[in-house]
DNA sequence: CAATAAAATTAATCAAATCTAAATATTTTT
DNA sequence: AAAAATATTTAGATTTGATTAATTTTATTG
């Protein structure tokens, strides 16, 4: 069996090497990403080449074997389907349903997962507009931007809302900045001031910390 | 935070005290009950002791203190609670929730509990007929009799099903013996012989050793 | 009531994950 | 290119939960 702790670190190198491609994956990246201590990477990352799991050498940082990739892939693919379900059947608040998910996709089973897919639809996306990995890997990628660097005009949707700050995310719902919306860039006013955006029928100012967390699709 | 094999060891413990109320129970009993050696056992009943959830002498066997039967309850609470929901919102056969809620009672939140308590309409009993703890730890008891020992005669209730054995709990799901189903013995041939029952408005013959595995209500 | 069997505890190890402090390698700056 | 700063690894310890083997205590029985 793969501990939760394996599977915590994978998950992590996966998001981290998403985040910078061409590169491999630091130490200090996951020691911040996990919070844990440097060395206590350095330990795990060893266990997980030995594992196969990572190609690993000193002080060059790792990346995930395609084994290692496709357990990541796997664990993606349940916390996404376990939040989906939680905002869906379950009607958790948007802000919520990511540390349960956490929590709970190391412990359920194929067999759950088979039936909540089932239950969903087979969704696509999930709740925040993280697209969920198919049984066999594969994951959907498109362009987006943040709302932040949107110029004023076009029309976009929204593709996905940033996960990391959870009193933010209670902020978005609340003012019903969601996935799938359709958007427009009224104003943006200069050195990271205020933008006024239109959007359900109305116009609302959000700050641009707010709309760097905000995600539009690109075409 | 109380770690999962904290958790598990007094379920076992709340569980063997049951048994037999009015002895302490042993080490034996409890490294039986989770497959564990008994000098495990008493590595961590000391533990235990030390943390206030069981009475510990040497020699003497444990019995839970009110803390750690409080624990215990709650977490029972939350297996049966768990067990219900994988039976009546995500259509799990009988014979697969036990295992999946003995992994899931450690790890979900209290805001999920409350949430499934109340799409369920905060039922009373699990699938099996297991009595499900109130939240104030207060838990419902009544008298039961197996139906190998119940003569000819009179109509009980089924009240529960054995819930060791999951192959058996196949079988049970399979002719529908499942708890509030009215149930008439008509024949008992002798030496632990088959059993003539009649329920659902038709007779069938089932093993004496099927039929002690199930519970029935008394008056 | 002593001999034997069974139950329980102790002692010594192990593995997984973590930590801090010290040492070493690499990168950046002057 | 040497010095300084940063990143990474090593060494040594800790905690939790488990093991086997040896010892001690309790229970049974002739
Ligand atoms: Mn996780
Ligand atoms: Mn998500
Ligand atoms: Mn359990
Ligand atoms: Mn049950």
């Amino acid at each position: 069996m793969i501990s939760q702790a394996v599977q915590d670190y994978l998950k992590s190198i996966y998001k981290l090497q998403q985040e910078n491609p061409d590169d491999s994956v630091s130490t200090t990246d996951i020691a911040k990403d996990l919070d844990v201590s440097g060395a206590s990477v350095t330990g795990m990352i060893k266990r997980l080449d030995t594992m196969g799991m990572v190609d690993y050498s000193s002080y060059k940082g790792v990346k995930l074997t395609e084994k290692g990739e496709k357990v990541a892939l796997e664990i993606i693919r349940f916390h996404r389907l376990i939040e989906t379900y939680l905002k869906e059947m379950l009607g958790f608040p948007l802000d919520k349903i990511h540390d349960e998910a956490c929590r709970l996709e190391h412990h359920i089973s194929e067999e759950f997962i088979e039936r909540i897919n089932k239950l969903l639809g087979e969704p696509k996306f999930d709740p925040h507009g993280h697209p969920i990995p198919s049984k066999d890997g594969t994951i959907i990628e498109y362009e987006e931007k943040p709302l932040s660097e949107i110029e004023p005009g076009g029309e976009y949707y929204i593709s996905r809302l940033s996960d990391t700050d959870q009193k933010l995310l209670a902020y978005l719902e609340l003012m019903n900045l969601m996935p799938n919306i359709k958007i427009k860039v009224i104003d943006k006013a200069p050195f990271k001031g205020p933008i006024t955006i239109s959007y359900n029928g109305s116009e609302k100012i959000i700050g641009n910390e707010v709309a760097s967390n905000i995600f539009v699709k690109i075409q």
